[in-house]
RNA sequence: GGGGGAGUAGCUCAGUUGGUUAGAGCGCCGGCCUGUCACGCCGGAGGUCGCGGGUUCGAGUCCCGUCUCUCUCGCCA
């Protein structure tokens, strides 16, 4: 007999009726009546129901024992009595008659139970995350996270990636997030940075002439957390491609996204083909580079139908003729809420910092709808007409208006969508909604700093014939920010999963795309000198994107927090609590990296 | 960095208008119990009410400060 168990706490069944049999386990629960006592014996692959009683020499030791206790049980499997069976066990038909005990490791009072599925604070839960493991949604969400990844590699290595590993301390990038530091003892003053993404790397692997990279790969940014955003560390499906348009790239990773959420989405529908949405749609009709598509709603732009001279609503006239627009919001059915319900928005919207939500409320029959509601009067009967049929509004429905300056309205409409379609309950649920996000702008107004910035990737390629890009006019704004840049994303159910590009790789048009915002060649040599040198020397074109890991778990678990899906995360002020990270270190460390701390004061 | 919420027993929480000895469930300790699977019954221990200051005859409760946790916005090319 092996010297810990013969048999896992999954493994037996009534089959093995009469088998004397070993089990190490946890005591998840003990139920004792006296005369007979129950021990559910767990382990990482289930739960054994063992049995002891006055009879077996094992008892004595049985009554001491007290939950997450590690023991060892030797003992004899038996089919339960007639009528004790549990059909919610796997292993329910059977138990163990118990006949020895060994402690292998006994517990102390425990500062949360592993049994139960009770809320616990963060910081107990982060602090004692060993015995939050062992409960057991977190131990699934676990197992399912490493499914996935294997799941992951196996998808792509069948499309003929191959998987390539690159540093974790390299050099501090300019561009993005706040880099993490690793001071260089051999070269005192400098600093190492840890990867914010394998970015340049895998265009590096691209202009060394490998094809099809991916990797799972560490990210480390050292910005604050979200729910949907770990602090500190993240990993990424990084891919990277040769020769290859924006639709390969597509052709190559929705296969793959889509496989994963059908094999691990528990039977949910997945979207069968991203539908493609440019960027400027999704900001009208969404409000958001991440729309939700299992929402409903549509936004709508109506800013002509109140610039219209019979319309007197003079609070969004003024804002409209500061260059505002209003957006109208459908809220279907909701002609049936209480007036609470349109306060509570307005409401809401104050608290966004907006002047607050007009509303319409349609009633009537057919063809004559009749507005309701404060600024109702304010809107002739064919102007109401028109905005319900842009918005496909009928009687029993409302709609709400967001005005403002563009950007803002956008905003606060594709929120009051958000909230709207939970409030009426109109999203689907138990699905996944896929689509691309297309055609970024290429650069927008840095407002802080009164200039042209990127948009979004300073190593996109514009999508701008070559020849006229370099010809381009730094003056010429209305050009510049129209460009679009082969610049994607991929957003499943609001949670963007995923940004992607095809790469500026001519030196001559990132000069110019550089020097556009504001940046000389010296900039681009001395940032970006490995990846600049090494595209003078022909570099293929080239794209790729990276899904976040993390996020696809997340979605897949059903979860709404990261820290539900990783092993060890830190808390929002991105602390481990467990091991105790960050910390101080000794004087002796900081001598040989030559570093003196210079604290605020408190 | 800004805003919201929270902090009372090991854990989850209740605690009225400021008023006797701060309670319950789970857990822990002791006793009873031979078929439970959230076992049941009886008894017990366990509290600097986050911390500091103030108002008051009297503060868990009101005021000020501070710390911690959490959500959210800024931030995340």
């Amino acid at each position: 007999m092996h010297r810990y168990r013969s048999h896992t706490c999954g493994d037996l069944r009534e089959t093995l009726a009469g088998e004397t049999i070993r089990l190490s386990g946890w005591c998840h629960r003990i139920r004792d009546h006296g005369g007979v006592l129950f021990i559910d014996l767990r382990d990482h692959y289930g739960m054994t129901q063992c049995v002891v009683d006055p009879d077996s020499k094992a008892f004595a030791l049985a009554e001491k024992l007290r939950s997450e206790w590690v023991v060892r049980i030797d003992g004899v499997v038996r089919q339960r009595p007639a009528g004790t069976e549990n059909a919610e066990m796997p292993t329910g038909l059977i138990e163990v008659y118990v006949a020895e005990i060994e402690v292998l490791g006994p517990a102390a009072e425990l500062p949360m139970p592993v049994f139960g599925e009770h809320n616990y604070p963060e910081d107990i839960r982060l602090r004692y995350r060993f015995l939050d493991l062992r409960r057991e949604k977190l131990h699934q969400n676990i197992m399912l996270r490493g499914r996935v990844i294997d799941s992951l590699r196996a998808r792509m290595k069948a499309q003929g990636f191959f998987e390539f590993q690159t540093p974790i301390l390299t050099a501090s990038s300019p561009e993005g997030a706040r880099d993490f530091l690793v001071p260089s003892r051999l070269h005192p003053g400098k600093f190492y940075a840890l990867p914010q993404a394998p970015q340049q790397f895998k265009q590096l692997v691209m202009a060394a002439g490998f094809d099809r990279y991916f990797q799972i790969a560490p990210c480390f940014r050292d910005e604050d957390a979200r729910a949907d955003r770990s602090p500190g560390e993240f990993y990424q499906l990084d891919v990277e491609m040769s020769f290859v348009t924006q639709e390969d790239v597509f052709e190559a990773v929705e296969p793959v996204l889509r496989g994963i959420f059908e094999e691990f989405g528990g039977g949910q529908p997945v979207t069968q083909k991203f539908p493609m949405i440019p960027y400027a749609e999704a900001l009208l009709k969404y409000g958001t580079d991440k729309p939700d598509l299992r929402n409903p709603l549509v936004i709508v732009d109506v800013t002509d139908e109140f610039s219209r001279d019979d319309v007197n609503f003079n609070a969004f006239k003024n804002v409209i003729k500061a260059g505002g627009v209003v957006r109208a919001i459908p809220a279907t059915g909701a002609g049936a809420q209480p007036r609470s319900f349109f306060d509570k928005l307005n409401d809401w919207a104050k608290g966004e910092g907006a002047a607050g939500l007009g509303y319409v409320i349609f009633e009537g029959e057919g063809d004559s709808l009749a507005g309701k509601g404060p600024i109702a009067k304010f809107l002739p009967a064919d102007v109401q007409k028109k905005i319900a049929a842009k918005a496909g509004l009928k009687a029993g429905d409302a709609v709400f208006f967001a005005c403002d300056q563009e950007e803002k309205a956008a905003k606060l409409a594709g929120a009051a969508r958000v909230r709207i379609g939970h409030e009426l309950k109109l999203s689907k649920t138990g699905v996944f909604e896929f689509c691309w996000i297309v055609d970024f702008p290429m650069y927008e107004w840095n407002e802080d700093e009164k200039r042209i910035d990127f948009s979004h990737n300073p190593f996109s390629m514009p999508n701008f014939e070559s020849e006229a890009f370099l010809a381009l006019d730094p003056a010429d704004e209305k050009t510049i920010f129209g460009m679009k840049a082969f610049q994607y994303d991929i957003v499943c159910n609001g949670v963007e999963l995923s940004s992607g590009a095809i790469r500026n790789h001519r030196p001559d048009i990132m000069k110019k795309a550089f020097a556009l915002a504001g940046y000389g060649e010296d900039v681009l040599e001395e940032k970006f000198g490995g990846m600049y040198r090494a595209f003078q020397y022909g570099a293929p074109p080239h794209g790729g994107i990276a899904p976040g890991v993390d996020r696809i778990v997340m979605l897949l678990a059903g979860e709404e927090n990261l820290r539900e899906i990783v092993l060890f995360p830190m808390n929002q002020r991105a602390e481990d609590l467990l091991m105790g990270a960050p910390s101080t270190v000794t004087p002796k460390q900081l001598r040989e990296l030559h570093i003196r701390l210079n604290l605020p004061d408190k």
